[in-house]
RNA sequence: GCUGCCGUAGCUCAGUGGUAGAGCACUCCCUUGGUAAGGGAGAGGUCGACAGUUCAAUCCUGUCCGGCAGCACCA
């Protein structure tokens, strides 16, 4: 409640507890002036309670106060804010006529969005830094004033830019339009923004041109967006820059080729040729999967393509038929024309198995599991490597059971992918997003009351088990079918990845004219939960090459060691050491050929062989091997039985570890 | 799908309006060498596809296919 008139004096609290009283209105450049003029140069802005303003901002009542310095971590955003701004006037400069549109900071710097007949390119990069390095030399103060709506309009109208119109009509009615001058050139913005241009410094650099929805929607039209970053100081922006090289090396496609993994071609888009070693990593997940899955699931397998009426009965046709993948027989003199459909999702599939004979409720919940390959015809601008692709393999698996029940399984599956994930070593933040109805859907809203009503209790439920998880909601992301939740995991270099995914269905089970016979002796639908852990098994493997920068862990390794020889006297002990290695379990190669040892050395580090058991004539004599770990420089030789029990030790799953330690317990 | 860029040997890339080169990888020969590249020779490409311009196209133009970066969409 504020006092009928307001006071003429407000008391700031500063950083270190001291309080004192000021005119109000007073600005903070006032108040940074008053301590001392030193740190009025130093300072760049202020915050009142915690929150950043312009440092020229009248205070009107009482606040805990903040000067902020160029050095704040928190001013890094204002230096990308105002580079932003910098960088359309230096646009604007160069090519008079380019309309501006926004210019927002994002994770790793900023980028503006402009209008212009002719799109920018990256040669355009060098002028246009040129003339950003000389409006922050200029060091002209960022002012703001705040402007009437209708005059607004028409000074933007007048210039032309008809998109920082409209921006204006989306501003809510009761919030001031403010304007921020840098010199003569002005933006609407929302601020704050930092003292001068001079503030913003050296380091920052433009990165990429794209191409950009206006207001993000593709009905509109495509804006030239240049993608910038900035630091505070120039060391920092190197940093980036190397992490940048850095996070190139671990791009999967690369190490997919490098490492021998999969590839694809023009015939094939967007579907994977997977090689010996990229299928082994391939089976060696769906075997832990399996196991991961044995006790509670049963395992089936549903046909890739069904008749087009089916898809109709499960509503894909209707809804999803853009994505879907549809068939004929290509024979002319065929007369059976039928349409059939690669199947994008196992569900259907499932409920035809769930289906096949009565059900009791004794049986629920039945938990069908299946590691289907789905098709889906993804734009074509989707696709990326192994992370998008239009062939792909789920750990799917389909949750018929009681309403009263679904809570329960919605928490044993969380369960499931989270300790799925820990045994990855996603140890990081996991966010869990609970996607609502969207607008293309089926059922009625009764259904999704009741679904998203069930969803969000077990949300609750989840954010309390857990310190790392995070919870949010995506309204309207729904499947057409029914919410969901989706896990956002986040890899070793900080990246996130939607896997898994847990999908209440009222809809499908009524739809296929599927129940189960109740105690009562009453039929009822039961609740559909689909559900997947590590979402597409394709996607999961890319993200574990990027994760573990192609070095795998080596229960994982595709090749987990190679037995090389120094020179061909060491043949013999070589085949029996590698023998023995395959005898107890291990992948093993032997590398017999007459290259030097040094060379071996070479090729199998750069293949990112986990483990190198050199064997020469001392090793043969002491029936020992010289071990040379991945990323370490020396060996060490070690009797050959002790160096295989280790190996074979290091190379047991974490899971079967685990099932080990409990029962010898 | 949209905007921009790209497509030459398995990979990384040179190059030219008169039908092609390098390094690595591959094959063979020599080398038997203790922990990140020993030497030599050879083989390998209808220069993404199809049209057009031209006496002549890998090179210029167009269409298509595929890829890359964003956007939109999404496991």
């Amino acid at each position: 409640m504020k006092p009928a008139t307001q006071p003429l004096k407000i008391t700031l609290t500063f950083p270190d507890g001291a309080q004192r009283e000021f005119p109000r209105d007073t600005t903070g450049l006032e108040i940074a002036k008053g301590i001392s003029p030193s740190l009025a140069k130093r300072t760049v802005a202020m915050a009142l309670d915690g929150a950043l303003v312009d440092l020229n901002d009248p205070i009107t009542e009482d606040a805990r106060i903040e000067l902020i310095s160029r050095e704040d971590p928190r001013t890094l955003e204002l230096i990308r804010h105002d580079c932003a701004h910098v960088l359309a006037e230096a646009v604007q400069t160069l090519w008079p006529g380019t309309q501006v549109t926004i210019g927002p900071v994002i994770e790793n710097g900023f980028y503006y969005d402009f209008f212009r007949n002719e799109p920018f390119t990256p040669e355009d990069f060098d002028a246009i830094e040129k003339k950003m390095r000389e409006i922050i030399a200029r060091d002209r103060p960022f002012t703001k004033e705040v402007w009437d709506r209708e005059k607004t309009k028409q000074v933007f109208r007048d210039k032309g830019e008809a998109f920082k119109v409209e921006l204006v009509d989306a501003i809510p009615g009761d919030e001031p339009i403010k304007i921020y001058f840098q010199g003569d050139w002005f933006d609407l913005c929302r601020g704050p923004h930092m003292t001068s241009t001079g503030k913003i410094g050296g380091a920052f650099k433009l990165m990429k041109v794209a191409g950009a929805y206006w207001r993000g929607d593709s009905n509109n039209p495509m804006l030239t967006r240049i993608y910038g970053t900035a630091f505070a100081k120039q060391e920092e922006l190197d940093t980036y820059l190397k992490q940048i090289e850095e996070a190139e090396k671990r791009d999967h496609r690369r190490l997919g080729r490098e490492l021998d993994l999969f590839h694809f071609q023009e015939e094939g888009p967007g579907v994977v040729f997977w090689h010996p070693k990229g299928w082994t990593i391939f089976q060696q997940l769906i075997s832990y999967m399996r196991r991961r899955l044995s006790s509670d699931y049963s395992e089936v397998n549903a046909p890739q393509i069904l008749d087009k009426a089916l898809w109709e009965t499960s509503g894909h046709w209707d809804w999803y038929r853009e994505n879907m993948f549809a068939a004929q027989s290509a024979g002319d003199e065929a007369e059976d024309k039928r349409w059939f459909a690669l199947k994008p999702m196992n569900c259907p599939g499932h409920v035809q198995i769930f289906k096949h004979g009565l059900k009791s409720y004794r049986e629920l919940p039945l938990r069908l599991a299946e590691f289907g390959v789905v098709h889906r015809y993804e734009p074509s601008g989707a696709m990326h490597g192994l992370m998008r692709v239009r062939g792909f393999t789920q750990d799917d698996a389909h949750i018929f059971c009681t309403e009263s029940q679904l809570a329960d399984e919605c928490l044993k599956i969380n369960e499931l992918i989270l300790s799925t994930y820990a045994d990855f070593g996603f140890t990081g933040d996991l966010t869990v997003k609970l996607s609502t109805r969207p607008d293309k859907r089926v059922g009625t809203d009764e259904m999704w009351d009741h679904a998203e009503r069930v969803m969000a209790t077990v949300l609750q439920e989840i954010q309390s088990q857990g310190s790392n998880i995070k919870t949010a909601i995506n309204p309207g992301e729904g499947a057409f079918y029914g919410p969901k939740f989706e896990y956002v995991l986040r890899d070793a270099i900080g990246r996130d990845w939607q896997c898994g995914t847990t999908q209440v269905d009222f809809n499908l089970p009524e739809r296929f004219g599927a129940f189960y016979i109740d105690q009562d002796g009453s039929k009822k639908a039961p609740v559909m939960v689909h559900r997947a852990i590590c979402g597409s098994m394709e996607r999961f493997i890319g993200i574990l090459i990027e994760h573990y920068a192609g070095n795998f862990p080596l229960w994982l390794a595709p090749m987990q060691a190679v037995v090389a020889t120094i020179t061909s006297e060491g043949d013999e002990y070589a085949k029996r050491v590698a023998a023995a290695a395959r005898q107890a379990g291990l992948r093993v190669e032997l590398d017999l050929r007459n290259e030097k040892i040094n060379y071996k050395v070479r090729e199998h580090s750069l293949a990112k062989i986990p483990a190198l058991l050199v064997v020469g004539k001392k090793e043969a004599e002491t029936h020992s091997v010289s071990v040379r770990r991945l990323g370490s420089d020396g060996q060490k030789v070690m009797p050959t039985t002790e160096a295989l029990a280790a190996l074979v030790d290091e190379a047991t799953p974490p899971d079967v570890k685990r099932a080990r330690a409990a029962a010898g317990a």
